[in-house]
DNA sequence: TAAACAGTTGAGCAACCGTTCAACCGTTTA
DNA sequence: TAAACGGTTGAACGGTTGCTCAACTGTTTA
């Protein structure tokens, strides 16, 4: 994991604040998780299932018919909101029911909402 | 803006839910506003940008020193989180320098940290 | 006033991402 | 047991996005 070469194309101007502020960086490796977090909230998609099972269990077909779209287009996104940990799933019969894994979603989406509304 | 055709490729298999849930669903423009909104934070640049803020007012240079990337990558993104109104800038001489437009950036960001760290 | 420097910008490219499509799996029902 | 149904999957495509590069602006300095 050794750096090639530097990319950076100048110099640093306040050396002082780099190194404290450098010190307070969290790690690579936290920064890509918490990116990948809020990657899951940056899609309109993604963003009303999870505003929906905010207020209901439901199932992939409802879902479907709530947003107009496709129960494939549903099932891909709910993919990736299961392997970020932030829907659940049980299943009875032939039908999948999703419901949020933790009630952060909530809090998230509430923030953007109070940061929009200014 | 009238639509052309149900992309639904299935029926509706709990109706009461999904009507009460759909009576309780955000705009369309809003949620595009809010996915806009998350959408600053689903990039690691952009992260480490917001994070580094946090800690201090900062130069383009500095930043660019600190994630070691070119100026021009990092006025890029400078331009995104301005127009998202999470950035603003003053002017000194020939520097510019960057600070965070309010607190709900670490609001935000702590809460992400919650989620991952469980 | 010209050179130097901090920063910005737009075009271009490669990587990524969301949807579609078609085939498939698992459970129920006729 | 075969058909029907709810849901999943992988490949493919078109659009988006982040960085690079080169040219540019605005301010300071020699």
């Amino acid at each position: 994991m050794k750096k090639t070469r530097d990319l950076c194309d100048c110099d640093v101007l306040h050396e002082a604040i780099v190194k404290i502020v450098s010190e307070q960086m969290p790690k690579q490796e936290e920064v890509a998780k918490l990116a990948d977090f809020f990657k899951m909230f940056s899609d309109d998609t993604r963003i009303r299932i999870l505003w929906a099972l905010e207020c209901n269990e439901m199932c992939v077909c409802d879902l479907a018919v709530l947003l107009n779209m496709t129960k494939s287009a549903i099932s891909h996104q709910l993919k990736s909101l299961r392997l970020s940990n932030l829907v659940k799933y049980r299943r009875e019969g032939k039908t999948v029911f999703y419901s949020l894994a933790d009630d952060h979603v909530k809090t998230i989406l509430d923030q953007g909402f109070v940061h929009i509304n200014e």
